[in-house]
DNA sequence: CGGCATCCCAAAGGATACTG
DNA sequence: CAGTATCCTTTGGGATGCCG
């Protein structure tokens, strides 16, 4: 999404936005990131804890996804030097504001999300397409 | 980015927008989405016009991207029948909804573009990376 | 508990030759 | 012009074992 979409996509011209939705969105890509900052944006959160919260996410990915997230500043990480070990993550002020502009996603797919099902049933009929089980969610 | 951030991520619990995020983000993400989606929302194009007006596209992630926009709905594909043929897309009323809902995106990574560089930077220096070249853009 | 390291697979994406 | 078909490389991501 995202999922790794990278890159170039130079000067589109008289586009210049394009570049700057595509550092925003290359941030909150990939499988797992969004489940992630939802997540520790209503409280600090530990490891395991979100390994449950976010469910089906692997160790591996889990991992991955926090620490990018934590390089590009969107969330914090604490140590608690204890045994057993904990530590916390929770959202920066900038991955709150983030959390905010979603939002307007979020309610665009609302408000189109059956019509966008349609157009994808009806295409798949024209075309010969099998019924394909388009349950994401 | 979303390349590609399909599937699960089912109930987070009492966080429900999760899932329609991700719907949204499913149909914006891969490396050409974007791109194309902002072109063609200031007036039709063709094929080649899209071809040079995304840079470092190849032909066939060019159409791979527009059939599914226009799965989904977000373009309309007009077939002129002419010699040599000749094809339009435009951007649909849905299309340009969303585009004026990846603004706030666009606003937010521009107040943080800096912020998250430095955070970026200051990471990879602590952890022993090299000198990354982040030039995405 | 938290998390790196390893192995492996599937999907995304690039290059390019061919065609109605 | 506007694609399709084919082949190959790269990346994302699942599974799992080990270790402080």
């Amino acid at each position: 999404m995202f999922q790794g979409n990278t890159r170039v996509i130079q000067d589109l011209a008289d586009e210049r936005p394009s570049c700057t939705v595509l550092e925003a969105l290359n941030r909150i890509s990939g499988k797992w990131a969004i489940g992630i900052l939802l997540n520790v944006s209503h409280g600090p959160a530990r490891f395991t804890e979100l390994e449950r919260a976010v469910p089906g996410i692997s160790r591996r990915m889990l991992t991955l996804t926090l620490r990018n997230l934590e390089r590009d500043g969107l969330i914090s990480r604490t140590v608690y030097a204890t045994v057993p070990p904990k530590v916390e993550y929770r959202a920066t002020d900038m991955a709150v504001e983030l959390h905010s502009s979603l939002t307007a996603l979020t309610q665009w797919a609302e408000r189109h999300r059956e019509m966008i099902a349609d157009s994808r049933e009806a295409y798949d009929r024209k075309h010969g397409k099998p019924a394909g089980v388009d349950n994401d969610c």
